[in-house]
This record gives C-alpha cells, sequence and structure tokens, in this order.
DNA sequence: CAGAATTGATACAAGATCTGTATCAATCGC
DNA sequence: GCGATTGATACAGATCTTGTATCAATTCTG
C-alpha cells in the first residue's frame, strides 16, 4: 500500500470514474485499472464495484477513502514541515539567559522571534551562567545568554552587550549624595556580590576592580540574583557594583553613581555549540539576535561622554530611584 | 516521499546505521544508501549526517522520524481497518426500529451486537414502520424492525416475531373481568388505534380482524405509540386491540384479555435493502439477528394451546395489570 | 606508525515495476 | 440494433529498484 496507489485511490473514489480519474492524474486509463486492481489485491479486499456502466465503492472502499485522504493530506504536511525545519521557519529553540537579560532585549528577542520566526517554538530556560554553558555541551539549550569576558572553550559567541558598573548604595549611605565616586572611598564598606558559583566572571571582575583601586573588597553577602542584590543594598546591609542596567530597576532604598574609575564592563556573550550551526533555526536564530544585540559604540566615546558628565536617557535615570 | 522510503528511512533513523537497517529491512546496503539519497534529493534537505564512522539525524531528520513513524504506524492501522470493514468485523449499522422493538428483544440484539461485533458502531433510530421503509430505501438506515405482513416491495426481509392480538380494555368495562371475549362483544365500544400513517399494517389488520366479526369498529383515536394506546383505554376512553407484548406494560387501569376469533397477528419483520447484502457489516448483522430471533413455533401448535386455556408464563402475567 | 577492520559511497548489470498504445468486451441509450 | 462509452487486457518500452563487486575514508589495534 504505497503512496502512489493510495493517491490513484484518492483520486478515483472521488471520480467514480476510470478515465477522468485517470486524466486528473496525467495518466492513461489501463495503468490506473491496474494498480486499483493490484491495491484490491494486495488488501485482499473489493474497494469498487465495477459495473462496466459506473463505479461504486464498496463499504471497505468509503473507509479507506475517508483515511486515505487523511493520510496523504499528513503527508503532505510532513514534507512541508520537514522543510520548514530544514531551513529554520520551524524549530525548537531552548534559550538559556540569565535573570538581568529581561533588562537587557531579551523581550524584544522574542517579539522578533514571534514576528519573524513565527512556527519556530521558543523556549526560555533562566540559569545561571555556569549552568548554561553546561547546558550547552549536553545540548539541553540551543543558545545562552552567558556573563563572560570571552567566548567559553569549545563553545563559539559574540559580545551581545557591554555596560560598566555602577555603585549602588543605600539611600543612607555616606556617598549616596554623589553623583560620582571613586572605588577607593567604599574600601571599609561591607560588600554584596553576585553568587560566585553562578557566575564567576562577575565575581573576579569585582574583585579585580577593587584590587585595582587599591583594596580587598569586604564580601559579605552572596546572591544569586541582580534585584536581590540591590534589594539587600536598599535594606542597607552593604554597598555593591552592578551594571548599569540595573540602575533601572527602580527599588526604593538604593542608589547609583558612576564610578570614576576605569571598572571591567559586564559583558553578555550569546553563545553557542559550533555544532548547533548545521541547525538552521539555530543559524536563522542566532542573525536575528545579531540584528536585535544593542549597537557596540566604541568604548573611548561611550567613556569620553561619560567623563564629561553628558549623559545619555539611560544615565539621566540613574538618579530616578532614591 | 512514498511508504516504501519512508519505511527504509524510519529503520535506518532507529538503526543509525546503514549496514544494520539494510539487513533489518532484509536489503543490501547499497539500494539503502540509494533510497535514502533519493529521499533527500526529492525533499531538497538533509536528514543524516554521515560521518563515515557513525550516521547522526539532522534536525529535519529527526521531525521526519518522529512523523514518519505516525505515518507508517497509521497506515497500517487503516490496512487493518480497511480489512475488518470488508469481512463486517469493523463497521456501521443503524438500525431502524418500532418502540416496541424494546419489548421484542431489541435489548438482546444489542447485547449480542456488543459481544460478537465488539468494533461496529451500531446506532438505533427509533421511527415508525413507514419511515424506516422510506429511511432503507433511502439508506439512511441499514436494517429495520417494521410491521408488515409481508416483505416491502424492493426489500429483502424475514419474519423476526409473531405475535397475537388481544383485547385491551379499561378496568372500568363491562366484559374487564372476562378472560376470554369474542370481538363481536365490542362492536358498539369506542376504538383506540395504532397511528395509520406510522404502520398501515397494524391499522388494516385491526379493522380487517373486526369486519370478520361482523362489525365496523368505531375508530374514536389514532395514537402513535402503543404504550400511548394503553394508556388511552387505561382512562377509559375507549377499547383496543393489541399486540400480547403490551400486556407486560402494566398500566394502572387496563386489563387485556385474550380473543376467542383468530385475529391476524402482529408480525415484525427485520427487513433490508437487497444491495445492501454486499455491506459485509450487514451481512453479520443480520446473521447475528437471526439467532436472536424468538424461535418460530409453528402456529397451529400455539393456538391449540390457546384455546384450551393452557397458559405460557407471558399468558399468565396477562391477568396481572388492573 | 602501519595495517586490519569497519563505514558508507559508487559503478554497473539484472530484475521488477510502471506506463503508454492499441485493442477488446460489455453495457446503456437512442 | 447500432453507436457511444465504460473498464479490462495484451504487449512493449521506459523507469525504478536491487544485488554484486569494489572503492575511499576513518578508526582501532598491535
Amino acid at each position: 500500500m504505497d503512496a502512489r496507489k493510495l493517491r490513484y485511490f484518492a483520486v478515483l473514489a472521488d471520480e467514480r470514474h476510470f478515465g477522468r480519474a485517470a486524466q486528473k492524474l496525467s495518466l492513461s486509463q489501463p495503468p490506473l485499472s491496474y494498480a486499483i486492481r493490484q491495491l484490491e489485491t494486495e488488501l485482499g479486499v473489493k474497494l469498487f464495484v465495477r459495473n462496466s456502466r459506473n463505479v461504486r465503492l464498496t463499504p471497505a472502499g468509503v473507509v479507506l477513502q475517508r483515511e486515505a485522504q487523511a493520510l496523504l493530506r499528513r503527508m503532505d504536511e510532513t514534507e512541508q514541515l520537514v522543510k520548514a525545519v530544514a531551513d529554520g521557519r520551524d524549530g525548537q529553540i531552548r534559550l538559556g539567559f540569565g535573570g538581568s537579560m529581561l533588562y537587557r532585549g531579551l523581550p524584544a528577542i522574542v517579539d522578533e522571534f514571534r514576528a519573524q520566526l513565527p512556527a519556530v517554538d521558543l523556549s526560555l530556560r533562566e540559569m545561571g551562567s555556569t549552568d548554561q554553558i553546561e547546558a550547552l555541551h549536553r545540548d539541553e539549550i540551543d543558545l545562552g545568554f552567558v556573563h563572560v569576558r570571552t567566548t567559553p572553550t569549545g563553545l563559539d559567541g559574540f559580545r551581545y552587550h557591554a555596560e560598566p558598573f555602577v555603585a549602588c548604595l543605600p539611600a543612607t549611605h555616606r556617598h549616596a549624595k554623589a553623583r560620582r565616586i571613586s572605588l577607593s572611598q567604599l574600601h571599609r564598606d561591607d560588600f554584596v556580590l553576585f553568587s560566585r558559583k553562578r557566575s564567576p566572571d562577575y565575581y573576579e571582575s569585582i574583585i579585580g576592580s577593587c584590587l585595582s583601586a587599591g583594596f580587598v573588597p569586604n564580601v559579605r553577602h552572596e546572591l544569586a540574583h541582580w534585584l536581590s542584590v540591590v534589594s539587600c543594598v536598599a535594606n542597607g546591609l552593604g554597598v555593591a557594583l552592578v551594571p548599569r542596567t540595573l540602575a533601572s530597576s527602580r527599588l526604593a532604598g538604593a542608589v547609583f553613581c558612576t564610578i570614576a574609575e576605569e571598572t571591567i564592563k559586564s559583558e553578555t556573550w550569546c553563545v553557542w555549540k559550533p555544532k548547533s550551526l548545521s541547525n538552521a533555526a539555530v543559524a536563522k536564530s542566532l542573525a536575528l539576535i545579531k540584528a536585535c544585540a544593542p549597537v557596540q559604540r566604541p568604548a573611548r566615546q561611550r567613556r569620553a561622554r561619560m567623563t564629561r558628565g553628558v549623559r545619555s536617557p539611560r544615565d539621566r535615570a540613574l538618579r530616578r530611584t532614591s
């Protein structure tokens, strides 16, 4: 019972006329008769009553007509689906990300997916950078947004976003009113840090910046979410260095000030397993994400504006919380 | 994308090894390679990554594997279904019947269907004899239980059941206490009859019996259900001749007595359109119904017992209502 | 590091299957 | 009864499928 005979059968069942059906199939009549007879033989079932004047379906034929139509339609759908998957219009993308990506364009990326690749089944998996890298190697996610300063070994990636750290102080802090602060001014404060385990690079960036400023920070707390860090600071439990994006979190009790020293930046990399690129859906997704990435302005220019006090809308938002 | 290649693909996708897959398909390896390559060409999609050391599925291949399995399974099911329909194990039977069949073995027939032809989709359609005959001709039902005295023209059938009429009188009737009554004793009573339109044969049987007894019955009411007839009599609106089965209806206010004269019997025929016999499910159903039919005792024997006053359990039930 | 073993790909020929042309037998309508 | 129409049949050519023999590439083993 192959597909060809099924198709012949379906058309004949619709037409109930060998000649017309053959014509519709771009076929001459004898092969059609031959094929149908063969189908009947291999099923051991009469499908048509040929009256040498008209053709009618047997009850079994009626059933097969219904089933054959469904089968052929499904076959067609399967073919379309496979083609769509092959060129990335359809498929599944499991996207790893840290919570802060919600402030760094993830919603826009999701919107783009809906617009450009509506058939792609996009599922988001929030997890730490370390977990994402492991998950990528295990093929548990397809793409990740991790906080590193270079491509992790065994993975490919590009820098999706970078921004400086800013100081996050309790509103009651002695320097809370300052617009700009030197790191060394915080050398005696308790520090709240992002979990070393979840994102080693962040941890080391911050420690490193402090060391450059000439002191060893007093690490008091380690939290697993950036909002928890800000919340902690807002409650007076210490100070923190946080990616500038966090300034838009609007948590009452916390203020943000730019840092005089050049700190290491908070970098977000989009990473994937090299082999994944053969998955067209991944390749298409990557192109989409690259198009969504914030413009990477040369670092020099941005620094100049900061030191001169020229503030972008984002900079202005910095002071709005208190 | 024919079924053969799909089957090859499915096995290869499971095995991930051309040699083993070919062996499993009772095939040598080159044809398998050829077929898979051909499938890939005609879809325009790479399905496997051949590493000359191992074979892996592409994302499109993974999707096709899932779909191919479903398609092949459904194809197989379709084949089984068509075969089952062809020999009557599966199918649809629409059974027409008058309400009184519920007292004449219809429940037993339904039970037998469940037991012997569980896959057959049996649906019951209550309708009058006339409607059934029309429905049979229009192929709206497959079998009918009608009240006629011979096979309707254009249909085949057999006598499923036959029983005498009994008189149904109000409990307050002057002859209510009689066990046996002559029809002529009712010549001045009002008669309640079963709807002439729904079952002309019943109507004519009853009128005919009265004429034989020497009087023209006084037809007062025509009702569409036998239970309504009995109910009408119970309320004192007249007398009726009803099939003996109705005696088991237990309606308060009605009594039943056998009739001295030999009345025409109430006959139930199982009928069908001759062409329907080519539907194996109909043929199987007919055999089943014949096996369920009450034993057709020769008429003479039954009459003898009636006139001698020997009562079967059914006869005894006759007097229980009042 | 060389050779054996295993993998899938290729070439080619034989066989099976499918299709078209020509023709036939049966039925229906006039 | 005759012509028109229907599906079946015969047969030949084209296409597709399969098997044998062989090859190139890679991996494992000694």
